[in-house]
DNA sequence: TAGATTGTTAATCGATTAACAATC
DNA sequence: TAGATTGTTAATCGATTAACAATC
């Protein structure tokens, strides 16, 4: 029987967690050693007790009239998440974003490694993507197990989704990045994270489109 | 005074739309013409009665007894967020993420397209990205203008995120889509959605650690 | 000390879920 | 008709916001 960890962190705080931490590392640059909820809320639109609620999860206490340490905060953060260890990963599906998050190095700071794609155009397996190596996707499950990586990348068209991360579970992969705009299925235990783009891109076009439309309707009133 | 329009839609709706319409596609695809909320619900792991509210924000309505017709509902989704009619964008940065968001031509099935790319790295601008020319960032704003472009995407580096929202604020832009980590201080009736993937990766290794350590403490308890 | 800030408890708000009448 | 499904109203749940005591 699977039941929920006693102290379950709430989704949306661990969505601002990472903007707080790029907010801080701004300050730190600036030589800013100690910062109020107030000022962080001021800066990123947020209610001071919601941040002080959100930076409570990572254990970091504050000191009253003072503040919190940047530092400190940025320490706690990192550690909150793990980024100080690195976890290895394998990306599937070599087109145009696979090879951009193969190029980006950013992810390293946030203790993440993309360590080998696959692919099964034949065109595409064999060469290499900024010192990675394209293996054919045949051999996906195997090195999983192998090596025993975790994290599975999907960028692959669509169609394939389901069951490139069947190959990944079956390789114990239980965590899998997605980005293909698909649903995909898994047991208990294997988490899914899925950046759906065109999801994001559909909500900004219908906000500016309700926006503009409300708009209009208030210029009409005012006549 | 700037008020919410009378029938805001709940972002979360807004969120699983694009996941509905995905799933029908599909459905569509291997012939079926009618589908109920039951069903869907069992594929998505969703509630019935949040897919039947979710669906009526399109305006749509279903039959009792039988369901909704796939194709119609396929319809009224796509009139919903308009992606009949196509939105031209302006992208700034064109690194990495830059490039794979030009060469992917997906985003036009979700009236998007990217119609010019901008950068200041000498080495990049005059070149061609699949039929864009890149152009240097400051003829930013006067294209915005003249041309009447309302969506921007941001593909910079973190640090000019801001500068080059206020040059696309500026030119009269009122969506941006943002993919770097980082703060977009707007006026009111510009958008901003932050597409933040580090964020989504760490909430992935986040919730894969959490579950890893209440499976460890089950297994003491167990003992 | 007075003022500012933290941390926490209570109230509010919005979305999800449950219940059920209406309907083809 | 009976069963399945929709649409809607009410109950629940969780996150946000407000209020306030504790503290350096």
């Amino acid at each position: 029987m699977i039941t929920k960890p006693e102290f379950s962190i709430p989704e949306p705080t661990l969505k601002r967690l990472p903007r707080y931490y790029n907010y801080l590392k701004g300050l730190l640059n600036k030589g800013r050693e100690v910062v109020s909820c107030t000022h962080i809320g001021k800066d990123l639109d947020l209610d001071p007790p919601q941040i002080r609620k959100d930076l409570a999860y990572t254990g970091i206490r504050g000191i009253p009239k003072v503040g919190y340490q940047v530092e400190v905060l940025l320490n706690s953060i990192e550690e909150f998440f793990g980024w100080n260890s690195c976890d290895e990963a394998f990306l599937v599906g070599a087109g145009n974003i696979g090879r951009a998050l193969i190029n980006y190095q950013g992810f390293q700071r946030y203790g993440f490694r993309i360590v080998a794609a696959f692919d099964n155009s034949p065109e595409i397996v064999g060469k290499r993507i900024d010192k990675i190596e394209v293996l054919p996707l045949a051999k996906l499950t195997n090195l999983c197990l192998r090596m025993n990586v975790k994290i599975g990348v999907i960028t692959t068209p669509d169609h394939a989704a389901q069951e490139v991360a069947d190959m990944m579970i079956a390789g114990g992969i239980k965590g899998i990045w997605n980005f293909a705009p698909a649903e995909i299925k898994t047991p208990e235990g294997v988490i899914v994270q899925s950046e759906n783009l065109a999801a994001g891109l559909s909500m900004l076009s219908k906000k500016l489109q309700m926006l503009q439309k409300s708009g209009k309707i208030r210029q009409e009133d005012t006549k």
